[in-house]
DNA sequence: GTCTATAAAATGATAGAC
DNA sequence: GTCTATCATTTTATAGAC
């Protein structure tokens, strides 16, 4: 609960900006329950009903959040990787880099994925729609690098994309809660050891599928 | 919101254990925010003073809940291995059956925990704490079992600790979201991968060293 | 586009009877 | 040990003026 700041009229789509950052900030700090529209308000500088002109209710607001900042990061990384020829590696080892920059958007997933395991979350289907996107999307990049002998064959593709998006998931949140977690440092360390060449025994290939 | 089922007068310890289990439901599925005392007190069957008669307010309820949880977890991990000399990977293992097997415990934890990044919530020095112990335990045994061959000493202890967490933590996420994940076939194998003899090239043993 | 006023409901907690 | 009654707040959302 900061104060309020001005009072001036904005023009929509500067106002909209504003509000969605504010949000991100509140939410991120305390889940969808946790944060009150009088609280987005007042960090935005405006009243409760100038905030609920602008996102319906609050529903629509926290949506309206996740999914412009979803948009934000894949067009980041898309750009960065426009024409290049990057290994799955290297992409994942780009999008960690990316998160360490910044903690309050993590935070953001972190809490609200949590939270949102319960089906009368407004963010339930969003999330789990999220995360099958994002560990098919991973599953595919795996498989070419492994057409192109860059990565073990034996490893399976859906598997390894479930583990290495449950590690990110995992060490983002020690890495929020005690930042002396070097996070970026870990992740590559043994995103090298789970995708080195097969090792001796290894019962790696043999799970069962993951399917969403 | 279930309904009220009895109106009866229990005895302290009981009343104190059913006000547990329901409060332990309540609050994986809705997280401490999204959780009311009513909501609570109607799970147990009794009014919402009735409720505050055990437990004097909504923190010493949340926090008496997941203090009772690990007690509980620990005994029955103690009990376990009790005598034996089970290796890291094996208690893991059995770690990870037990969760697999209380879907609702370890949501508990998981929203909780999400939620607690909050310095604000009730539940932050808890996890803290709780955290730091979890690792420096697991970072124990993994030593232990190194000194005895059973692991490759070029693992750094600590890190291996904190991504064998994550990995935890992470797979538990998915696993919630999307039940057909499979969550402890998933850990085994990758786990297996994480611990193998060191590999050609790995970076994971560039920390400090516990041998030469 | 933004505000004040306000409704209607929910919530955490207390007082006091039985 | 449990309840009813009640308070003080907070919260989402709407109505209507400027």
């Amino acid at each position: 609960m900061t104060e309020r700041i001005e009072g001036l009229r904005l023009p929509r789509t500067q106002r909209r900006q504003q509000i969605l950052a504010a949000a991100a900030q509140a939410f991120a700090e305390t889940g969808f329950h946790g944060t009150s529209l009088a609280d987005v308000a007042t960090r935005v500088g405006v009243s409760q009903p100038g905030l609920l002109h602008h996102y319906p209710n609050k529903q629509a607001l926290i949506l309206a959040v996740l999914e412009e900042r979803d948009d934000e990061d894949a067009r980041h990384l898309d750009d960065t990787f426009r024409e290049t020829d990057a290994s799955v590696v290297d992409w994942l080892t780009a999008l960690c880099a990316l998160n360490a920059q910044q903690p309050e958007i993590v935070r953001l997933y972190t809490v609200t994925a949590a939270e949102s395991l319960d089906p009368a979350h407004p963010a339930h289907e969003f999330f789990q729609a999220r995360y099958q996107r994002i560990r098919r999307a991973l599953a595919h990049r795996i498989e070419v690098d492994q057409e192109r002998g860059r990565l073990d064959p034996a490893l399976v593709a859906d598997d390894l994309a479930a583990v290495v998006v449950a590690l990110m998931d995992g060490l983002q949140l020690q890495w929020l809660m005690q930042p002396p977690v070097d996070m970026p440092a870990l992740f590559e360390s043994f995103l090298q050891r789970l995708t080195a060449p097969g090792v001796t025994g290894s019962v790696t290939g043999s799970g069962p599928r993951v399917d969403g």
